[in-house]
DNA sequence: ATGACTTCAGATTGAAGA
């Protein structure tokens, strides 16, 4: 197999991203794709895209809900036992469509759109910190080879917002949620954007107002988590500012053709070692995950 | 600045997002 590009990308309601989301799948042609915040139903998503994406090769995995939520995987390298949802997940008070998982082409894959948190110390937020511990204990059960991409709503570090001291008391910066993306690194998982720029100027999702995207006040909160193994295939990984930016007029982007207020996220990852096939012995560096190992770092 | 913009549900406004 050649290289397989992965993608995630939170599409701020897949029906009004229609016709930027097939042009986008031609022109940047990712073998994965993870979408969060569909907002759609099951049956509205194929409606919507069934043959478009059937047309493109894609087989897809969608775990929808009306209104809020809804996430989806998309693959063309294989999507096998598919699981809608978090075992053992919180709800609020059911479970929402927040997470799907696939195998495709080897490697165990989650789609995730970590709730917002609202207020820190609230209800929200708590379901935030517990949703997030059921999503690591699903990992740490999980296949060495994974992925976890997504909208985690959560900014791993100050360098990961545009100003820190305007997010003071404010959810996604403060130490309990940060130390819950932490014991994803302590299964050996790495932040694969972050690893290959490690002092770049990174953001992923830009506020629809006060003109926050031109003047690139924003936030990385749109991550690829990848096991050892996988992240030491990256070869390349980057945020698709393209896909933010709006058309030059009103008359050249109808309201049905505007941005997310997300942009992608793309990973190139190399041939498996071994081919694309089964497991792969992990390296000294790659610790198996979940099995109280501690990170090389 | 309890704003700004965009989404959905369903109504001509409110909730939610981050």
């Amino acid at each position: 197999m050649d290289r397989v590009r992965v993608a995630t990308w939170n599409v701020n309601s897949v029906k009004q991203r229609v016709a930027r989301l097939l042009p986008w799948l031609d022109e940047r042609r990712p073998d994965v794709v993870c979408l969060q915040e569909l907002k759609v139903t099951d049956v509205v998503f194929g409606e919507l895209l069934g043959d478009e994406l059937a047309a493109r090769g894609y087989e897809a995995a969608v775990h929808g809900q009306a209104q809020w939520n809804g996430v989806a995987i998309l693959s063309r390298v294989g999507l096998d036992d598919v699981v809608n949802g978090l075992v053992d997940g919180p709800g609020f008070p059911d479970q929402e469509a927040r997470a799907v998982a696939a195998t495709c082409g080897g490697v165990r894959v989650h789609s995730v759109y970590v709730p917002n948190g609202r207020e820190v110390d609230s209800e929200h937020y708590r379901y935030k910190l517990a949703w997030l511990k059921a999503l690591r204990d699903v990992v740490a059960d999980g296949p060495e080879d994974v992925m976890v991409c997504g909208d985690v709503n959560i900014a791993p570090a100050d360098a990961d917002v545009y100003e820190p001291g305007a997010f003071e008391g404010h959810t996604h910066v403060t130490g309990p949620e940060r130390e819950a993306l932490a014991a994803f690194h302590a299964l050996g998982l790495r932040d694969v954007v972050r690893d290959r720029w490690p002092t770049e100027r990174i953001f992923t999702y830009w506020d629809y107002r006060a003109a926050m995207f031109q003047r690139d006040l924003g936030m990385r909160i749109d991550l690829v988590l990848a096991s050892g193994s996988v992240a030491a295939r990256a070869k390349a990984a980057w945020v698709d500012r393209q896909a933010r930016k709006s058309a030059g007029s009103k008359a050249a982007e109808p309201k049905t053709a505007g941005p997310s207020d997300h942009a992608p996220v793309l990973v190139d990852l190399d041939e498996a070692p071994d081919g694309d096939v089964g497991p792969v012995v992990p390296p000294p560096s790659a610790p198996r995950a979940g099995k109280s190992v501690k990170a090389p770092r």
